[in-house]
DNA sequence: TACAAAACTAAACAAACGTTTAATTTAAAC
DNA sequence: GTTTAAATTAAACGTTTGTTTAGTTTTGTA
C-alpha cells in the first residue's frame, strides 16, 4: 500500500492526536486542523475514520513485524546474549515507535473483534513464540532453568517497558525542566531499564532453585 | 461521601461500561440504558458526565488507598517474606478491582491535569514508596542487593500484573469455554503469576553480581 | 390531610460528531 | 488549448452527544 506525502502527513498527525487525547477523543475536525487540510480529505482518503485507524495500525506493524522478525536471525553466542540481545531490540522497537505503541496499548483494552484485534493478537502471539525460542534455547544448553512460565516472562517483558515509559511520562509531568533536559533523563531512563531488565530476566532464568 | 443504592447502581453499571468499551466511548444514554434510570439522573446525581467518572474514581481510590496503607503494618519475619506478602496483596487488589483497574489504566494515558491526575500520581508514588521501604529494609539488614531501582521494580511490578491479565482476557476472546472453565483457567494464572511474580523479584533483589 | 422537598420523567436544547454532496480548482494527458 | 480525472473546498446532512427544562410523581414530615 502506497501514501501519498499528503496521506502520509495526515496518518502522522492522526496517530500523534490518537496519542496524545485517545480515539474516541479526538475529532475528524481535530485531525484536519493540525494536518491543515479540508476535513472532507480523510474520508476523501480512507473512507471513514475506523479505516483511517486501520491504516496507521497497518502501515506501524508492517515495520514492527519486520523487527521482530530479524530477532530470529541475530548471530549470537550465548543464550544470555540472547536474551540481552532481544531485550535491546524489544525496547528499541517501542522507544522508536512509542506513539503507535501508546495507541495501540490504549486501545487493545476495548477492541474485542475485527482487523486490529487480529493484529493485536498476531503481535502478542509473535512475541511469546520469540521469548520461547530465546528460553528453550537457553535450556537445551543447560544454561536456564526447566520451569520458566513463557507467558509470564512475554508480559513482563512488554508490561515492564510499557510501564516504565509511562510513568516516566508522568513524571515529566510535574518538572519544568528543558526539552534538552528531559531528552537526558529520558535516555537515562532507558539505558537503567535495560540494564535491570537484563539482570531481572537473567536473575529468574538461571538461578537455582535449591536453596 | 455517601451514596444511595440508585446512586451506586449508576456508579458500578457506569464503570463496567467505562472499562469494558472506555470513557469516550460510552454515551449517558447506554449508562442509563444498562442502570434502568432516567437519563437525566446522571446529571441529576453527579452534575455531568466528568463528575460521575470523578465520583468513581474517588470512591475506588478510598479502597485502594487503605489496601495500600495496610501494607506497611503486615508483621512479617524476613524480607522476602514482606516481599512476598506485599506481592499477594498487590495482586489481590488489582483482582478485586480490576474493571477500576482496567478503565485507570486505560484513561491514565490521556489524562494530563485535574483531580484525576493527581489521584493517578499519588496512586504510583505511594505504590513506589512502598516498593521502596521493603527493599531498603532488606538492604540493611544485608539481605538484597545495594544497586536496586526503585523506579524500576514499582513499574515491573504494576506493569507485569496488569499486562498478565490483559493478556489473558485477550486470550480468552478466543476460546469457547463455559463461564465455569475460564474462572478456572483465570484462577490458575493468576497463582502462576504470583509464583513466578514473586521468584523474579527475590532473585533480582538477592542474587550476587560477582558471576 | 396538607405541604414541602426530593425523586423522577419525557421532551427539548444547542453543540459536536462523522460523513456526504455539489461545486470549484488543480494537474496531467493528448 | 482542450479535455478528463484527481484534488480540494465550503456547506449541508442526519445523528448522537451531554445537558437542561418544565412538569409530574413519590416520599417524608407536621
Amino acid at each position: 500500500m502506497e501514501y501519498s506525502e499528503k496521506q502520509r502527513q495526515i496518518m502522522d498527525v492522526a496517530l500523534a492526536l490518537f496519542a496524545d487525547h485517545g480515539y474516541h477523543k479526538t475529532s475528524i475536525r481535530d485531525i484536519a486542523r493540525a494536518a491543515e487540510v479540508n476535513v472532507a480529505m480523510v474520508s476523501y482518503y480512507f473512507g471513514s475514520k475506523d479505516k483511517l485507524l486501520e491504516a496507521i495500525f497497518i502501515h506501524r506493524f508492517s515495520t514492527m513485524r519486520e523487527i521482530l522478525r530479524d530477532i530470529i536471525y541475530e548471530k549470537t553466542h550465548s543464550p544470555i546474549e540472547k536474551v540481552e540481545k532481544f531485550i535491546d531490540i524489544f525496547i528499541d522497537m517501542l522507544v522508536q515507535h512509542q506513539l503507535f505503541h501508546r495507541l495501540m496499548m490504549r486501545e487493545s483494552s476495548v477492541i474485542k473483534e475485527g482487523p486490529l484485534f487480529d493484529m493485536i493478537y498476531e503481535l502478542k502471539t509473535t512475541n511469546r513464540r520469540l521469548v520461547e525460542k530465546a528460553v528453550k534455547n537457553g535450556q537445551r544448553l543447560g544454561v536456564f532453568r526447566k520451569d520458566v512460565d513463557v507467558f509470564f516472562m512475554s508480559s513482563v517483558l512488554i508490561g515492564s517497558v510499557n510501564q516504565n515509559l509511562a510513568n516516566h511520562r508522568y513524571e515529566m509531568e510535574h518538572t519544568q525542566w528543558t526539552a534538552e533536559e528531559k531528552e537526558i533523563a529520558k535516555k537515562n531512563r532507558i539505558n537503567a531499564l535495560r540494564k535491570h531488565l537484563k539482570r531481572m530476566f537473567i536473575a529468574y532464568l538461571t538461578i537455582d532453585e535449591g536453596q
